[in-house]
DNA sequence: TCCGATTTAATCGGATACGATTTATATTGC
DNA sequence: GCAATATAAATCGTATCCGATTAAATCGGA
């Protein structure tokens, strides 16, 4: 085996890149109506966890650094969601909490109306873990290089 | 239940976004010295598998219209990996085909050497099938509205 | 103390995604 | 045959992602 043209629907790459753009698309009319894209609710999820994180600490949990984040903050700000304030006591970190308004939003869980959607039934735990296993691995795998010891 | 903040370990739909994330990631060392993104080199996949789609019908595979086909096909073949002509029986279509070159890239499975990192082991197979189902049920549910009869 | 190294955000340029519109070509109705 | 419609791709503006660089603040050693 391991010979022949792959095909795209034995891709795991591309099932996980089809169901991320499926997610998008299916949390957009939800969303939509509240002023928000998809990464910027997940990002209030974030926030939601622990307030008042640094731009840091929050891009550690959304797997993201300062050039994605410093925009869509900014623009989450604008929106109302949240505040943005240098920390006093370290001037070089910004301090990022959810207004009433952010909390809000989380809390009316806009995503509920997914469930259905899904369809995992059962398995849905099963396959969040087995996907977020995926993940760490691809991670770990990524910031030490094979080294040929 | 479904009460209180929801956290963000708990949304499938995160750990379906970071996995893509972790898979763009980890792809990026082998595909750079090609010259290819991730999705780029997801498109010539496609392409291997059917040679000489429309932009359409290619679409329709990855999930993608021509608005963010037609510029990453442009570079593709300013790469020349690929080559884009005009359907001389229909002047609307544009037929995309793999040069010998974007044949042997794709022939070179790139992606193989990740197999190692994703360690899902026996469960690969279930998890792809997991996932595909998740995204082809959120698609579902998209473009047919929830009719209230 | 003071200067170099480190850390944190922000900025910049290139590459997706995607809704909305535009352009060019085909098809249909009459 | 031709105007109205439909279809396919391309274009445009906005919002991510991300590598690389920059700017500002902090830290640390001589």
């Amino acid at each position: 085996m391991a010979e022949g043209p792959r095909k795209l629907s034995n891709f795991l790459c591309f099932a996980v890149y089809s169901a991320n753009l499926a997610f998008g698309r299916a949390y957009k009319p939800l969303l939509d109506p509240l002023g928000l894209t998809y990464t910027q609710y997940v990002a209030l999820v974030a926030l939601r966890e622990t307030d008042d994180q640094t731009v840091g600490v929050l891009g550690e949990k959304l797997f993201l650094e300062s050039n994605t984040l410093t925009p869509m903050l900014k623009k989450l700000e604008a929106l109302g969601y949240i505040q943005r304030r240098r920390d006093p006591a370290d001037e070089r970190q910004v301090r990022v909490s959810l207004t009433p308004a952010g909390r809000d939003v989380v809390d009316s869980n806009p995503g509920d109306a997914l469930i259905d959607a899904i369809g995992l039934g059962d398995d849905f735990a099963a396959v969040q873990q087995s996907v977020i296993r995926l993940r760490d691995n691809l991670l770990r795998a990524g910031h030490s290089e094979p080294d040929k010891s």
